[in-house]
DNA sequence: GCATATTTGTCCGTATGTATA
DNA sequence: CTATACATACGGACAAATATG
């Protein structure tokens, strides 16, 4: 199977570039890797592209693949249009019953978890998923591909900075409170509620950032 | 060279795409365009991985690469996320001087001339330029990959149900409006004109295709 | 339903060109 | 400037799945 191949070399090294293995900057040789994961450079390189078009790698013609290395402009831009799409998907949720909320909240109950046993790598995982379940209920496959790679590069960003709890532990409340939000039926002030919240967590993010550099 | 062989094996083949010399449902063949345009397969499959990724090909296990074929559902798809995103880059866009308006005019012009001696292919590319000068003017990169994706994929539904002139006709002049209309300096006005304009653009498309089928 | 031909999927070895020490 | 390391590109081979008769 074609993506089998390539697909699960792919999530190994979308685990070792989320979890921090690879951190930002880091190269990947081909020639290291087709040794190690026994797959033939086609194979490989396949992975490199669908990790590219995730925005988890980046190509540089002769010189290979990297992890990328967002700054400060970049986190402008993510988050400029993470909060174009996923307030305008908040905002369109008017009279959602109350069972289609139960992917947001097993996200939360998870984050609340991960967060009480100190697994801030989880709890990074879940904030995603919650994002991820939040925008699933526009029911649009390209605005869900689309969020699905803003999160990924976001996530690249939280882990350069590597101060997870301080940057995690403010969402774990925040998503239940927006959930409850969406709860109540006023989409418009989820909507405005979501703005805020992206509005704290860019400025955080920016901060630290900063302090890292 | 500044450029990969992948990726103009790719320039060539986006241009049969988009110009709909190879239209939906077309699949392409690995021998014959190895043979054609005199490269070895595994350049061609990276070319295919490219565009695979911009949504101008999918790829069928064992069956080979196609040009796809995308239905109603694709179309309401595509322009809701249009609708959001266009908009929002256009309500944003508050006292803007006029010689940033210049390349929307330029692809105004270009329209204009194409319509007048018929030539209804470039009606739509200076269509599409005109999109992605306008959310261009938001400076955001990733908005700029977003909707190009978003572009190509619309163009290949005005290819499927090929009744080039009466579907582009209306944006030649619509354009203009558009453009004249952010030069007042109104956003929102200009935003809420920009979303009669998508509506309709989809509702005729969506005529369109139910016409063809 | 079966056997065959065609096409894609995967991998390897080698040659060439590019970037970097 | 030279040398080394590495990515790019090619062509051939075989396996696997599909399409055809």
């Amino acid at each position: 199977m074609t993506m089998s191949t390539a697909e699960r070399v792919a999530d190994v090294l979308r685990r070792r570039i989320t979890e921090g293995a690879l951190p930002p900057g880091a190269r990947l040789s081909e020639e290291a890797l087709v040794a190690e994961l026994e797959v033939s450079r086609n194979t490989l390189r396949e992975a490199f592209r669908l990790l590219s078009h995730e925005g988890l790698l980046v190509h540089e013609l002769h010189r290979g693949v990297f992890v990328p290395s967002l700054d400060e402009a970049d986190v402008v831009d993510l988050y400029r249009l993470r909060r174009t799409i996923e307030c305008d998907v908040v905002r369109s949720l008017e009279d959602l019953d109350a069972d289609r909320l139960r992917p947001l909240y097993a996200a939360v109950e998870y984050a609340e978890a991960a967060a009480a046993r100190g697994d801030w790598m989880d709890v990074g995982t879940a904030n995603m998923d919650f994002h991820r379940c939040l925008v699933a209920l526009a029911g649009s496959r390209r605005v869900d591909e689309v969020v699905r790679r803003l999160l990924a590069e976001v996530r690249l960003v939280f882990h350069a900075v590597a101060t997870p709890r301080r940057l995690y532990e403010p969402y774990v409340v925040r998503n239940r409170e927006l959930a409850d939000i969406l709860g109540e039926g006023d989409a418009g002030k989820a909507a405005d509620a979501l703005a805020d919240y992206l509005r704290d967590s860019e400025q955080q993010l920016i901060a630290a950032h900063r302090a890292h550099a």
